[in-house]
DNA sequence: TTGTAATAACTAATGTTATTAGTTATTATA
DNA sequence: TATAATAACTAATAACATTAGTTATTACAA
């Protein structure tokens, strides 16, 4: 018998990231991982309850890694800049992370309270970044999410290759942004 | 053995129609459409190549469905009007057929011709009711991907839960179409 | 109307994947 | 050092998709 590969539940998590990132997030599967992390698929089962429990962690650590990302982005600014430096490292880690990124939306468990979490400290940055204009205070909640769908939106289409026109995607994603802000229902 | 069922391709599709918009569209398998039809598993490979075939099916045949609502619903308007209704039907086709919005986004192959072609149907009727503002050419397809994104994403963090503040979810659409359409860099 | 061809239903079998149960050898701990 | 814990393994099971072949139901031609 193998000595013990010293495997626990962060490496499964940053090899099935790896692997999602490659080759999508539909392709991952106990047996790829198992084989990715040189055991026997059933010895996963020690580490993890198996491929829900795996995905749910999956899209939890994802929302992680973006709140990382996106509040490292917007440090030091406010106003229409944080706003595109958000938004901007939104789509960036997206880009980076096909797989991980799609797993934040592909949760087993959407109710999860440590994935509500984690999704809500995303929210609040998007929040915070729009906090600094003036709107009313529940107008700046619908604009939280008018940002969100957006990015999510742009996100989602640009990763299913639904954007074919032969058009700058940086460019139409730069207006798209403008164009809301321009939109913000400024109080005087 | 049993008569035939009189079952064809367009029998099946409306079946597993009614499963993913009912179950989910993650719920779908032979095992289930089988018995939903009353025949048995292997027999549903009589009519189609297979789930993977199906689920491609259900793609085309969703775009094709979202297409249908939103040209209804835009007849005889225009401008913000025009994109009111459209952007609402939009919505309201997602939350009537769940799993069939699902599916639009879930193609096996994402680039078969037919999916592309009912996909570039839809972007035609955003692109026209886009049309008649006055902005350059370039600029109204940037502004198409946007209007696509936020409906894209809209739809898509409502279907999963992710709109949790206590909020009214039209009205936080309504507006962020408002601010968008507010926003448009209109030419002079 | 009858006989034949086509085909949609069935059963049996196979392959793939996730998971469970139990065994064994490797570590951790007292 | 001995024992307990546990992570590795193997074997087995269950569920699901699919293939192959059989049989009975229809469609079609004469």
């Amino acid at each position: 018998m193998a000595p013990r590969a010293g495997i626990d539940v962060d490496t499964i998590l940053q090899k099935a990231v790896e692997i999602i990132d490659r080759d999508g997030y539909e392709d991952l599967s106990i047996g790829k991982l198992a084989g990715a992390l040189s055991i026997r698929p059933p010895s996963l089962y020690n580490h993890i309850g198996g491929l829900s429990e795996l995905k749910q962690r999956l899209a939890v650590f994802g929302c992680g890694k973006l709140y990382e990302q996106m509040i490292g982005a917007a440090v030091g600014l406010s106003g229409d800049e944080a706003v595109y430096a958000l938004s901007l490292e939104y789509v960036y880690f997206a880009r980076q992370h096909p797989g991980l990124y799609e797993a934040t939306f592909r949760a087993p468990d959407l109710h999860a309270p440590d994935l509500r979490e984690a999704q809500e400290k995303v929210v609040q940055i998007v929040v915070q970044v729009l906090a600094v204009y003036k709107l009313d205070e529940e107008t700046i909640l619908h604009m939280v999410r008018g940002l969100r769908s957006m990015l999510h939106g742009f996100t989602s289409i640009e990763q299913t290759g639904g954007f074919g026109l032969p058009l700058n995607l940086d460019e139409s994603f730069h207006m798209m942004i403008k164009t809301f802000l321009k939109g913000l229902p400024i109080k005087k």
